[in-house]
DNA sequence: AGTAATTACATACGCACCGTATGTCAATTC
DNA sequence: GAATTGACATACGGTGCGTATGTAATTACT
């Protein structure tokens, strides 16, 4: 039974991220305990201390590892779009339904940004949010929107959606909810399309 | 040196929660060590338990002084301007400059959403959200913005400002941001009035 | 191939911190 | 003025993080 050093790395580093992401995801950052984290996954803290460093390096291995996924779905949507104007709505609507999702609210939306900061100064992450205001970078462009800073509009956009999701998520019939919400979305947004 | 029992009990709950404040607003809740504040108040952990229940408990006290101060402002903001649409456009921005503030920042919009949850469903707070919900709730009835859910206008506008007012407050230059921001804010804003 | 150096982990330790249980003394109550 | 309530302080146990040290296996060197 021999096995290359490279591989049983990536084993052990792939182990630890899922027992993280699935126990941040549910009783989140601060309750979990890094002892029975790394017992769940078979090792010790050990091995969580020399390939992370500390609890916090784990935490941004599991958001760099789930900004990726959000980042490849959202520019999937947005490419499958006629227009361009289209392609950001459906990108922003594809946002609020990644934020339905419990375990990306409580990594992403809530103790991601309580133990590292604002997202926007993350190194790895953004790239989601990076990938909006680089569309309405070019819908400025085109003067397809009215003549407005583009960081400005994606900020408050990714506000706006995340607090939308939270809302969604939390409520008891997410259906309606959600269908108000993305109807008071898309009428905040024609805000920004350049007056005729 | 005879001091009423009434006093005495007012008197540490305030030094408390000064104290907390204080502490919550620079160092942070996880960081902050209730051994350290209580001795920097002049007391000990035994006064936190017997007041407070435990940390969440201070939290949630501090919280609760904070979102009341928040929502006076806003009140006397709102009630100055001449028709209600610039009465909640000054509201929204006030409600930007407020969160300016580092300690608000940290307590409001980070860490008690991170360790209480949604904020929305906090007992206390939404005093100062809860009024901007029912001034839309007016102008749907007054026909003075088009006819949305004036829960699901909140939400999005509350998110908008909190990230707008992130961002400026992190900002090298915050006086150049602060105006990209408000001018992109309102342009959205205006979105929902009612097309004429 | 055999030795040396790296390294991926486990084990052991100290320390800080939270919450509780218990004690004490002053202020009310009767 | 004796009894009781209650506002705090003190003492204790438990938990969890980070680090220092140990070990065994893989890689590198000659």
């Amino acid at each position: 039974m021999r096995k290359p050093r490279s591989q049983m790395i990536v084993e052990t580093r792939t182990k630890l991220i899922a027992a993280a992401r699935a126990a941040f995801g549910t009783v989140g950052y601060a309750q979990t305990s890094m002892d029975d984290l790394t017992a769940s996954a078979g090792l010790t803290r050990g091995a969580l201390y020399h390939h992370f460093g500390d609890k916090k390096g784990l935490l941004v291995a599991v958001i760099t590892e789930i900004d990726a996924e959000m980042n490849a779905h959202m520019q999937a949507v947005s490419a499958k779009a006629g227009d361009p104007w289209t392609g950001f709505r459906d990108e922003c609507t594809a946002y609020i339904e990644l934020a339905l999702d419990p375990e990306i609210q409580r990594i992403m939306l809530r103790d991601g940004p309580a133990v590292l900061g604002d997202p926007w100064d993350w190194p790895t992450l953004s790239e989601c949010i990076r990938s909006m205001t680089e569309s309405l970078t070019k819908l400025a462009e085109t003067g397809v929107i009215a003549p407005i800073d583009p960081e400005a509009a994606a900020r408050l956009i990714a506000g706006a959606t995340q607090y939308a999701a939270q809302w969604i998520a939390n409520a008891p019939e997410p259906e309606a909810i959600s269908r108000k919400a993305i109807d008071a979305f898309n009428l905040m947004l024609d805000g920004l399309l350049a007056r005729s």
